[in-house]
DNA sequence: CGGGCCATTGAAGGTTTTCAACGTATGTGG
DNA sequence: CCACATACGTTGAAAACCTTCAATGGCCCG
């Protein structure tokens, strides 16, 4: 058995509940599917792409990113995961991981058996609506970097990325005053934006020139989020949270 | 009740069990869920993003595509949807339309209750799994089209756009000897890759004088897809269509 | 025939990349 | 403890890529 205290696990209920409302007996039901704690070190493989997909891997603690990397060399990073997120949905479908999931700091991961949760849901209907809701949220957040990557220039989509992130770690309780970690490096953001490392550079001067943004050591810091927004035309809703709590067609 | 020769559904069975296998009672089944087919002229709305999602819109014949507009104007197309494709998947999970969907030509759309849906699912699981498999490669996809505004140039996103479009449409058997139909405006092709449309018009010539491409009032020809293919780096499996004929753990 | 939409072209300019170099912090082995 | 290697951030200059602006021509349709 599990020491379930070794990690909490709030950010994952805080992540699902923050979706469908549960019962403490849907949410403690929920938590002993848990059967394995691992610990990643930063720069490690947490998942590999193509790989049996018979695992639901939840991120308990740190930051993580999916990415693909492309014939000549270049990556394009397709995600952020933070505490709560799973690390891929293809166990609904294929049966196969669909993109690397790679450690951007130390990571807590759970993982549970995929069988033992589509078992579950027949028991709890609420856990697959909760797990749908939560992919949905995943395409929405996806959706967003596509227009960042088409429509927005540099400066713009830096500012989405960092109101996003603040966005989601302060739903998992997270940031403080505006101020959290995430210990990105320059490339890394370069691969998520689609912009060169010295371009990243340039931007984040510009943006600290603003006196909108301070980052550094991986400690990122926003002084003016409703300025840095209206920067980024970034719309709250557009992440999919909002209207995820109501009774889809999947109901009963 | 609907007379159901008046367009085919082949498209929308050959996508389905493209990606699950099923049986004659289940396709039998699986159309007799329809409960409407209509026609939409070239450019008209066929969605509105935030409209109630309880029925499922599927695309019969002719193109459309998903749209998000931003605070500032600008439009980034984000799936061009071809026969066969589900118009969106939020059903699933929030009740609400995650996107505008637009008709490119003139489109002929069936619509089933989710609800109905939902419950044939109980009696035939492998709906939901088709269901899931589907929206797994509509995730591909989107993933593809991120790396290609992230990473991929001008002339290689324009190249992995007509691949990704022969590949499909050719699927649901409407691409004759590397020919199909696809009536996207220069506009459309930009606000669909990030570039100007003047930009695009530049790069279509340049496909042109490669000869790799043929492309006039709609009518699209790829003259040596293998050449336009390793021009794009376009790998066949990143649409996500090979693994998903597999169980996964929704398989019971 | 006129109006509107779309494709095309040229020229100028802006944004971003690439290349190359340098500084700093951190860690490791001698 | 120093020498060295490595990773990351920073800077400048040149070049590439793409956008914007503005104008023109073709085509279809009322």
């Amino acid at each position: 058995m599990i020491d379930r205290n070794l990690v909490s696990i709030r950010p994952f209920l805080a992540n699902l509940a923050g979706l469908v409302r549960m019962s403490e007996e849907e949410l403690a039901s929920l938590t002993h599917l848990i059967k394995a704690l691992n610990h990643h070190q930063a720069h490690a493989t947490i998942l590999e792409e193509g790989a049996p997909a018979d695992r639901i891997v939840v991120i308990m603690s740190g930051l993580a990113y999916r990415f693909t990397r492309l014939a000549n060399g270049r990556r394009q990073i397709t995600a952020f995961l933070v505490p709560g997120d799973i690390c891929d949905y293809r166990f609904l479908s294929s049966g196969h991981v669909g993109q690397h999931v790679f450690a951007l700091s130390q990571v807590a991961v759970a993982r549970m058996q995929a069988e033992s949760f589509v078992a579950a849901s027949e028991r709890f209907p609420v856990f697959m609506r909760a797990m749908l809701a939560a992919n949905a949220v995943d395409e929405a957040i996806g959706r967003e970097w596509m227009i960042s990557l088409g429509q927005r220039n540099a400066l713009q989509r830096m500012a989405h990325l960092l109101c996003e992130m603040e966005l989601r770690l302060r739903r998992v309780g997270l940031v403080e005053k505006g101020t959290f970690h995430f210990p990105a490096t320059q490339t890394d953001l370069g691969d998520a934006l689609g912009l060169s490392s010295v371009h990243v550079n340039r931007t984040l001067q510009e943006l600290r020139r603003m006196h909108l943004v301070a980052m550094s050591k991986g400690i990122v810091t926003l002084n003016d989020t409703a300025a840095l927004r209206r920067l980024a035309l970034f719309d709250v809703t557009s992440l999919g949270y909002e209207r995820n709590g109501r009774a889809g067609a999947v109901t009963h």
